[in-house]
DNA sequence: AAAGCCACCTAAACCGGTTTAGTGACCACC
DNA sequence: GGTGGTCACTAAACCGGTTTAGGTGGCTTT
C-alpha cells in the first residue's frame, strides 16, 4: 500500500548519492567495501529492490523472454509437452531474472504478428520458436526483426539456426526395432502433420528404420496428433485387406485412442495387434495394456533451450548442450508378432 | 537491426514536439484533427510503435498479469486445464495489450517468494492465484503488497476475495444423480486432495449429492488428481469386501486410469461397475467404454477471469460474469447397476 | 611546493515515453 | 484598446533506474 521505496530514498537515506547505490547494488568496483556494505544495508532495511521497469528502460533489455504457441485450443488440450517444458524454461530463467511471457493465438498468422508486436513494443529479448512448420517463414521473419530466437525441435534443413532439441528418430528407430525384434513384418505408421517438422520427422525416422530393417514400408496414415484422427487412422488401417501387424504411433495421445479402437473391436492388443506410443505421458503406464512408448527428457530440454536462449541475448557463445536421447519404455502394448 | 525509431525522431519528422506524438498516439482532445493526422501518417511511414518499457516507466504500469503455477512437474504433466484456461486468459489479455507472465515453481513455498518478486520489482499490474489450498495464506500476502488478484476456482471461504471459477458442485451432483437413476446405491468417490479447495469442493458436492438421494455415503478414497493414484485408490475401492457399483472421479485421469484397473481386473465396465471423470479431456470420448463425464468450458472460465483482472486493475467494477454451468457428457461407462 | 595519480564519490545526462504548466495567436466583448 | 477566454501547441518535469564525465581529497613523486 505504501509507495515502495525508489533508489532515491536509499540514497537520501545512506547519505550518498543515487549512483553510489546503483554501483553498490550491481557490486561494481569503485566504491569502499565499507560505503557498499552501508549501503546494501540500508537498502535491506527499507526494503527496497530495484524496479524492473525502470531498469529495463535505462539498459534497453526487458529481461523477459516470450513463448508464442500457435494451436487450435483443441489440440492443446491433452499437450504433454508443454507444461513440463515451461518447467525447464522457468528453473533456468528464474534463475537469471528473467521472466516468460507467453502467447496463445489460435492461427499462424497471428502467430507472426503476435513475434513482430513483442519485439517492435520491445516486450522481450528474446523468443521461443515451437511447432515448426517445413516451410516456415518465422526464422526469416525473425532474422529481419533481429530478435534472437532458438528454435524448440529437430533441426530440420536451415542448420545455421540455433535450434535445441532431442533427435526423435533414434527413439522411432528403437520402436521400430523393437516390433521388428518381435517378429512383426507388417508395421504401420500413424504420423502427426507431415506439415510440421516433428510430424515429419517422426515420419522420415519410421521409413529409415524400416529400410534399414529391410523391410517394405508397410501402410501409413496422416493424422494431426489428436485421439480423433489417431481413431479414425487405426480404423483405416485395422480395416485394410491386410491390417497391420503393428502401428507406430507419433505420440501417446493417439496410441491410446488406437488402443480403445483395437480393443472395442475386439481386436487383442499385443495378441494380434501390438501398439507403441512416443511421450510416455503419465496415463501411458496406467492404461489396459500398459503402453509401450517412447520417453524424452522434455524438462531437460526445457532447460537447456533456456540457457540457449540467453547465450544468445547475452552474446555469449551457446554451449553445445547434450540432451538425453529418447528412451523406448517397454509395457504390455507390444509382444510377439502373430503366427 | 536498424534502430528502431523513437517519439522524438517521430516529432522532428512531423516538425512537432513530442508530447504532440504522444498526444496523437493516445488519441486525447487538444490537437487539430489535421495535425494529428499528419503525425499518424509519419508514424506509420517511420514504423514506429511505442515502445513499452518506456510507456511502462512512465505510467507506472507494466501492461502484463501473472500467473504462478506450484505443481510437482509430475502432477502438472497431463493436466488438461491449464493449455485451455491460459488460451482463454489470452484472448482478452491481447486484446488489451496485455502480456502474461507465466511462472513455474516445484513448491508451494517458492511460489509465495514469487508473487512476492513478482509485485517489489513491478513486473506485473494483478495475477491470478490458482489451486488454492483451504488454509492459503497468498490472499493475505497479495492484499499486504497490495497486488490485484483474481483466485481461480470455486469461492470457498473468503466470499470478499474475487474468485472466478465454475462451481463444481452441480456437475458433480449431476453425475451422483445419473447414477443414481440407474439404480446404484454404492456409489463411491475418489477425490483429489482435500487440502485443496476444488480437491475438497468436489468431494463436498458427492457428500450432498447423496445426502439428497437418500444414500448412505458409500466408500471414499482421497488420491492426488494423478493417474497413479487414481488407479491404486479404484485398487482399494474393488477389494472392500462390499464393493461399489459405481465410482464417481475427481477427474478424468484418475477415472481413466481406474478404468484400466477395473478392466484389467475383468471387472466388466459398466456391467459390473459404472465410472465418471470430470473435465472431458479430449481422450475421455476415445477410450473404451467411452468415459461419462462432466464438461466445462474452460476457454470461456479464462475469458472472464482476464476480464477479472484487467477491471481490478483498472479500478472498474468488475462486472459479474455469467459461466455455462457444467454439463454432465454420458458415454458409455455408465450403465444400470447390477441387480 | 607544484604536479601527478589514485581511490572514492557526485552530478548530470540518458533511456523513451506521459503529463502538466505555460505560451502565443486569435477572436469576442465591453 | 485593453481584458478575457479558447484553441493548439511547446517546453520541461517526471517515472526510477544506469552510466559517464567530472570533482575532491590525500598521498606520493620530483
Amino acid at each position: 500500500m505504501t509507495p515502495r521505496p525508489t533508489i532515491n530514498d536509499v540514497a537520501r537515506a545512506a547519505g550518498v548519492s543515487k549512483g553510489a547505490v546503483s554501483f553498490a547494488l550491481n557490486n561494481r568496483p569503485g566504491l569502499a567495501t565499507e560505503t557498499r556494505e552501508r549501503i546494501l544495508a540500508v537498502a535491506r532495511e527499507l526494503g527496497w529492490t530495484p524496479n524492473s521497469r525502470a531498469r529495463a528502460l535505462s539498459v534497453s533489455r526487458s529481461f523477459a523472454v516470450g513463448l508464442v504457441m500457435a494451436r487450435p485450443p483443441e489440440t492443446l488440450r491433452a499437450d504433454p509437452f508443454f507444461p513440463s517444458f515451461i518447467a525447464g524454461l522457468e528453473s533456468v530463467l528464474s534463475e537469471s531474472g528473467y521472466a516468460l511471457l507467453l502467447q496463445v493465438v489460435p492461427e499462424h498468422d497471428h502467430e507472426l504478428r503476435s513475434y513482430r508486436r513483442l519485439a517492435e513494443e520491445g516486450r522481450v529479448d528474446g523468443v521461443f520458436v515451437t511447432d515448426l512448420h517445413v516451410d516456415d517463414t518465422r526464422p526469416a521473419l525473425l532474422a529481419e526483426l533481429g530478435l534472437p530466437a532458438v528454435i524448440i525441435g529437430p533441426a530440420l534443413g536451415e542448420p545455421f539456426w540455433p535450434a535445441v532439441g532431442v533427435d526423435d528418430g533414434p527413439g522411432v528407430a528403437a520402436a521400430v526395432e523393437h516390433l521388428v525384434g518381435l517378429g512383426h513384418t507388417r508395421i504401420a505408421h500413424v504420423s502427426g502433420p507431415t506439415a510440421m517438422v516433428h510430424g515429419q520427422s517422426r515420419r522420415d525416422a519410421w521409413s529409415r528404420a524400416m529400410r534399414e530393417a529391410g523391410l517394405p514400408e508397410g501402410p501409413f496414415a496422416e493424422a494431426d496428433f489428436s485421439a480423433e484422427e489417431g481413431a479414425s487412422a487405426t480404423r483405416r488401417l485395422l480395416d485394410l485387406p491386410e491390417p497391420p501387424t503393428a502401428i507406430v504411433y507419433a505420440n501417446d495421445l493417439m496410441a491410446m485412442a488406437g488402443l480403445s479402437v483395437a480393443t472395442g473391436r475386439g481386436v487383442d492388443v499385443p495378441g494380434r495387434l501390438s501398439i507403441t506410443g512416443f511421450d510416455d505421458t503419465e496415463l501411458a503406464a496406467h492404461v489396459q495394456p500398459g503402453l509401450t512408448t517412447v520417453s524424452t527428457n522434455v524438462l531437460d530440454w526445457g532447460r537447456a533451450a533456456a540457457e540457449r536462449l540467453l547465450a544468445l541475448v547475452d552474446g555469449r557463445d551457446p554451449a553445445p548442450t547434450e540432451l538425453d536421447p529418447p528412451r523406448l519404455v517397454v509395457r504390455g502394448s507390444t509382444g510377439p508378432a502373430p503366427s
